[in-house]
DNA sequence: CCTCGATGTCATCATGGAATGACATCAGGC
DNA sequence: GCCTGATGTCATTCCATGATGACATCGAGG
């Protein structure tokens, strides 16, 4: 354990922040936004809920920051490479990605929320397979990354939820060997129309 | 119009609970189980909210008996022939999906409720599928079907939202011809293994 | 060592929502 | 034409939640 001296930490704003920030990205995910209380944030952070106020302004800047804690990753270069999705699940087994991912599928009541969702929904996923389509020649090519985006989104989170057992379960090669069929397929009837 | 006597109907129970089921049908397809309020659900219905606790019990028992209204139709034989699928996604446009499909992607609190969803899930979409493809003798039959549904669902609850611009505005014929691509083809590596 | 801003803790408020029970009104049996 | 149960209306209660402000505690600078 880092040490026994938890009994009393020394003031530090900035850790103060960091453990509100993590608690909620995780509740957030968990539970999504509305079902996590403040008071949820404040116990998981080991933090006063109260600092919610104080250091993010309320608990829908706290979503913001988290959201934003989200952007400052690299970029994927090219969304269905192997390697790309392989990452991609892992981060949604871990929970990652329940902020961005839910907000295409139920939406928030915030319209600043939703908005700030939608973009980086759009930047980390959407616009860099409307490019690997647009490369390839593709039809229609961002129709198509929002449908494969979509997709994506109802696998990773239903996955996420156990809500169908099997997917749950399933390994994680096997489960990418088929999404990448389902997905990356130049295959099936794209008559170029 | 059925008559100009609204000032004042005799009093009707089963009227009244058929209102209630209608109108909360609409409001948990269209913001959730959790936005959606009594007294919201009582506006719509133009009935006294008091009485879904009377006729049901409570809102939770509500949603119960709107999942149990969706289990009356009748089962499809083939999940993704073109007239089935085109079927679901005009019965999605008209938001009469959404409780059904969310629970695949956010749980619920309450485990009744999650359960009878899941339930209603496998029944109508995951169960058909997984016969299909059975039959067909694809790999892993079940995890198939529930990957294809719970991409599905990402789909259908993505275009009502309207989180992702161009597969809102998808004109349904292209969207089926896509979709369909997305999950039908049975082209891509299958190896059967 | 004392002061003062920064940080943390706690009690409390305001809001909204589900549920409940008291009351009003209707409709059929005597 | 009342009486009684069914139906509808309304006010109220209870609770969860987000936010706020008063207070306590820390620690750096004078």
């Amino acid at each position: 354990m880092t040490g026994p001296r938890s009994a009393r930490r020394p003031y530090d704003s900035a850790r103060s922040r960091e453990l509100l920030l993590a608690a909620a990205g995780e509740l957030f995910t968990e539970k999504g936004f509305d079902r996590t209380t403040t008071r949820d944030i404040g116990e998981r952070a080991g933090v006063d809920a109260a600092l919610i106020a104080r250091y993010f302004g309320g608990k829908t800047q706290l979503y913001l920051a988290v959201l934003r804690t989200w952007s400052e990753e690299a970029v994927p270069a090219d969304l269905l490479s192997d390697g790309r999705l392989r990452a991609l699940l892992a981060r949604a087994d871990r929970g990652e990605l329940g902020p961005v991912l839910r907000t295409a599928v139920v939406p928030h009541t915030d319209p600043d929320i939703q908005d700030a969702a939608r973009t980086q929904l759009d930047a980390r996923l959407v616009g860099p397979l409307h490019d690997r389509f647009t490369a390839e020649g593709r039809s229609r090519p961002r129709l198509r990354a929002e449908l494969a985006v979509a997709a994506l989104t109802g696998i990773l989170l239903a996955r996420s939820t156990g809500a169908l057992a099997e997917l749950a379960d399933a390994d994680p090669d096997e489960l990418l060997h088929l999404v990448h069929d389902l997905l990356a397929s130049p295959s099936a009837g794209d008559d170029g129309n």
